[in-house]
DNA sequence: CATGAATGAGTTTTCATTCAT
DNA sequence: AATGAATGAAAACTCATTCAT
């Protein structure tokens, strides 16, 4: 609902564009509110009233723009699904041409980029990856809402590419991107707890170094 | 005379303890569907109504062992983490004298064991690592939930001692437990997705290859 | 209920007596107990699993003893009902001979005396007058429990007798028992917010002044 | 374009008030509804859906405008002080020029004519002098329940002036108040027992009769 | 008789949603 | 469109009463 004025703005004449940004202005400020409100309260503690309230806006404003609470909270998970997954897939895109380290440092940098945004927000789409969420709403955008699977598939593909390419042991093949998504959550949840997003770099560093290489101190297990 | 009191103190404290059976039956009970009910719906979805009557008994009695839906739900949380912590540190006593891959094999088996018989409520609980639900609940046991924090502990002190044993680089010190919590969790969720419960034993071997050798296929980067 | 206790064990032999006194003493733990809980949260606030708690027995006991809710606090009611007219009527019978002053003195202590031994509980006893209990509970004991309408009966008919015995004057016959009523509820009053029982004999003097000769300075009125 | 914004907010402020008329319509609605519930049932027994459907509206729009039943009551109470304070106090305003008698004639003549609009919620609000409504509300209400008291002091306030100005005795003067309270209230319970608010005038004659000069017929005890 | 857990009808309270202004 | 009071279905919670032990 919110997404269609985008592409009207775009579309039509400048005529409206006050009143098309007063518009989008409240709009973005229900999407904020209700991500603040979603995050800190969970999906379905989150009342309506108080997303309002933190918007600066009535109830009745709120239902102006979004059906009904689905359409608000659902339609926000889509959002931020569609918008980190087009990141991780720019990502992807840039670093086709390049080894697998790179790629994936792009697809974690991409990741933790995002997470930097919506900090709040995120620590709710984690949840997200049990399927919980879709057996309380199993509408139209159930699919769309899982966006752990979605970077699942494409980590998967990376790790694919990487046995081909005998950069990666065939025998790791399975659960490599399982593991290395469980890495990168590690990473964030670490950051959400410790509020210290800075060193981010060097750790995203050590993430790399631990999946290709482990912890051990010795040879490889199977080196010759 | 002291007979009959005899008698009498002994018909009651079996009529103590038979009661005291039942009750510890019927807490048994509201536990379970409480665990069951809370899983399929979340916290905030769960109705008390739901929760006894999958338990077989009137709402009422519900709330004659618990104070209110936080102490029903503060007291899974806290009866759950009480068992799986338990589990943990009685593998790692039992692997105290064994190499540092045992004793996390030990950890992992420990944690999957656990979660294979609370499939349904590990998925919940897996996503109150991070502190949402302290905020929720401040009360008593707000740290007592904090179930992944507990493990975190456990872990990271195994780390360490594999530092100082030479088993592990130095420098992977600070994130490893991080990391190999992160990749135990995704072979849970992994399962838990899957519904394949039986080749854990294979999975978990993938995971201590992960950690120690990673999932490189060449030399490691700073091997000599 | 428990007033047949009474009769039983003057009427039977001594063969039962420890049995009557243990039974006994649990119907006046109970009843105490309803006096204070009744008293401390109102009639319609007092549950029964408090009184329970606070006469030291198990709710089961309070119904072995008396009907129901309404039983008891009824019950108690009449009971104090009772107590109070029949202090009150012997005061009356004692001083039939004497002066009105010293007559209404007695009345006024009798009054006092019982609520010196039941401070407690007087405080909802007085407001029974305005009839919202009879509402409530319209049974048996209703008019019973219209304990304020008995003292006025009885302070009525000395105020008449005063009349005729040219103590009180004609014109203040109709109003002269609700105003000495209201007075005494004062007094009451008074003590029990001020919580100092003691000086009470002084201020039974001064009731006495201000009834029979108002507070006054200069000559009555009406005065020749 | 300020016009505009000028019409805008003449309509906005019209349209506010309407609202507030609306809103205030509804709270008082509300407010007799509870009144009259209260009375007839008690405080305890009062339900809120009854109280809702009294006054014509949904359970949930009493509590848009009452926290809960406490703040309800509360308000209720509240709001009745301050109306007989204010209606006491403007008495004594008015009478501050003329003898004690028609002072005290014109406290008296407030307090019945209040209680002569809130007949049935007076039965209840007497009920409170003993301050049980206090220790179940403590709130920041407490003390602005306490009507009794407030009329205590100002009562007293009078008394005082009373003993300076010779018309009252000295050794009146503690008990003055308290007795004429008493009396006053004696006064209102007989009225609203006998449901003849008739003769309010002759009766309030007689109270001051009786305060002033007692119930005696001869001299006073004192008299020379 | 005493016990106290179980019961469930009855209340209080919440909150998504509507709609007149 | 914005507003926010009204609505009422749905949950949470209470407590008098029962009854098996």
């Amino acid at each position: 609902m919110y997404q269609q004025m985008n592409r009207r703005s775009e579309s039509e004449s400048e005529r409206h564009s006050l009143r098309d940004r007063i518009r989008e202005t409240t709009v973005q400020a229900i999407l904020s509110a209700a991500e603040e409100i979603f995050a800190d309260e969970g999906f379905h503690a989150a009342r309506m009233g108080a997303i309002a309230a933190k918007a600066g806006v009535a109830v009745g404003t709120v239902y102006n723009h979004f059906e009904d609470r689905d359409a608000l909270l659902g339609g926000l998970l889509a959002s931020h699904r569609a918008e980190l997954i087009e990141r991780i897939d720019r990502a992807i895109a840039e670093g086709a041409n390049r080894p697998l380290r790179e790629r994936l440092r792009g697809i974690v940098a991409a990741f933790l980029g995002h997470c930097e945004h919506h900090r709040k927000f995120v620590s709710l789409a984690l949840q997200q990856e049990l399927g919980r969420f879709q057996q309380s709403y199993p509408q139209a955008w159930a699919k769309k809402a899982d966006t752990m699977q979605a970077i699942y598939e494409r980590v998967d593909g990376e790790m694919k590419r990487g046995v081909k390419e005998r950069i990666l042991r065939p025998e790791m093949a399975d659960l490599a991107a399982a593991f290395f998504i469980g890495m990168m959550r590690a990473l964030l949840v670490r950051d959400l707890l410790l509020r210290k997003g800075e060193g981010m770099a060097a750790e995203l560093d050590g993430l790399l170094d631990m999946f290709f290489d482990g912890a051990g101190a010795g040879p490889r297990k199977g080196a010759a």
